[in-house]
DNA sequence: ATGCATGCAAATGCTTTGCATACTG
DNA sequence: CAGTATGCAAAGCATTTGCATGCAT
């Protein structure tokens, strides 16, 4: 997605370009995994300061209009990433706690399977799979 | 397990048997799916009642012991099961919010290929797909 | 100008923790 | 009796919300 079109899908929903969104979108893009107050922090960093409320909002925003997913990683905070960049999925060792990214089609077989039975279509992007990593186990 | 077994268990590791922990396993047996509020709740209705920090503990104690394990479904509180009973994988529709429990031959596919490819162990009581279901694709 | 977006602060939901008291072994 | 477990209240995060003000259109 270029620069101005996803000015234009702002707009043509009614929603507004602001410096803010603009921002945090650039701070998912950047940051890999970020949780919203990574984002905050970062965006601190870079510009004037966007209030961890719009953080929330514009994430929950630009995840509506399909540019960024979440996933959970661990306990705490969801991590964010722009969705094109998206395309995999996560591994959760729970020995040595890393985060690992594989292709989607390791997990081909899981999705045909589910597809195939159930008629269920499954949301590669947000799938985590916690386990045990070859050095832990 | 049972009954005496899980008591011998605790004391062999130096915990002790209570009322509260005892109540706390019967309600996680029969809620299935249960938050930690769901069972504090559920503790209240058939006895005297257990607070929810001591709810909290005994479900952190008695998933180190490997009685019972969680998943998250949502985006709330996390779900406990017994562990006798979690041998399943979650599917949530992200359309209707159904949950529903399948069996866990159907991700074996996966479970083999990340072993074969990573040498990552799965745990697949803690595996929850989202995606939608049938009727709601 | 109109009204959506932001900042701020308070509220909310979930979970953890400190400490005095109660109970198990 | 010794030391763990509980209850209670307060603290700690993550997230949401109400409302007045600011800014994009």
């Amino acid at each position: 997605m270029t620069e101005t079109s996803w000015h234009e899908e702002l707009r043509s929903r009614g929603y507004r370009v602001t410096p803010q969104r603009q921002l945090v979108l650039e701070a998912v893009k950047e940051l890999e995994h970020a949780t919203p107050e990574d984002i905050c922090v970062r965006v601190r960093e870079t510009a004037r300061g966007v209030n961890i409320s719009t953080v929330y909002r514009t994430l929950e925003l630009l995840e509506e209009l399909g540019m960024v997913t979440h996933t959970h990683l661990g306990h705490g905070a969801p991590t964010y990433h722009l969705a094109a960049d998206a395309d995999h999925v996560h591994l959760v060792c729970r020995g040595c706690g890393e985060v690992t990214e594989i292709r989607p089609e390791l997990v081909q077989s899981l999705v045909t399977t589910l597809d195939t039975e159930l008629g269920f279509d499954t949301d590669v992007r947000h799938l985590t799979v916690f386990g045990r990593c070859r050095t832990c186990k």
